[in-house]
DNA sequence: TCCAGTTGTTCAATGTTACTGAACAATGGA
DNA sequence: TCCATTGTTCAGTAACATTGAACAACTGGA
């Protein structure tokens, strides 16, 4: 099996950032993640809430989020770690990210009222 | 002609805002547009810098913009013109759009280095 | 050690979306 | 009125995303 490619700081772009959360399905991941207190593997997101996808396509939504420089996946035996890279983010992009996630909680807070 | 549709406040979505500044003509315009000073036609986009693309594609791009509710278009005799809705989402939105400029003016200003 | 169960990946077929040239609409000035 | 300019629409094609099926990698138990 293919090793887990993560890019560095360097290769990590504003682009490939915003490319990445333009999807529902990743940004929801995403911001899942960001709100846990520990990692979380990929089949966390199989039956979750009222996503329903077939594992191969939330495997290429993971592989995006971590290309792009979201996110971090480590092996565990047969399973898959997945945990946010925000503090590392923030260093690069400032504010950015933080922002995205601030807003989207927010708008899920106020449909929910 | 079909009239432009401008998305209230309601109606604009983290969402939206994140598809369409996913693709790099369009965050490239939408940067352009937060830096100047008055509002932009379309077509000064036409021959500008590297960037050479056909007038349909262009507008579809402003039309996304427009309709994802990060741009304001008025028509000006036969032509538009084009500014941000920067103040508005800020609002509704908090720090996201202006971190995400921010980044992306600041990655710009990097590799000029 | 072998097998079954679990997790995630790859691949190819299909479905969806974006790009683009050509034709068109709308406006203004000569 | 006619022409030049600006932007839009549409339909054909190209690029990209989704998905089921087959596979790989690992674990624990018999």
């Amino acid at each position: 099996m293919r090793p887990l490619y993560h890019p560095s700081l360097k290769e990590i772009t504003v682009q490939g950032i915003l490319y990445a959360l333009s999807d529902p399905v990743r940004v929801r991941i995403y911001a899942e993640l960001a709100q846990a207190d520990c990692a979380m593997n990929c089949s966390a997101f199989l039956s979750h809430g009222n996503l329903k996808l077939p594992k191969s396509t939330l495997s290429q939504h993971f592989k995006i989020l971590r290309e792009a420089g979201l996110i971090r996946s480590e092996r565990k035996g047969v399973e898959l770690k997945n945990s946010t890279r925000c503090q590392e983010l923030k260093k690069k992009l400032g504010p950015m990210v933080v922002g995205i996630l601030q807003a989207y909680q927010n708008e899920a807070n106020e449909s929910k009222r």
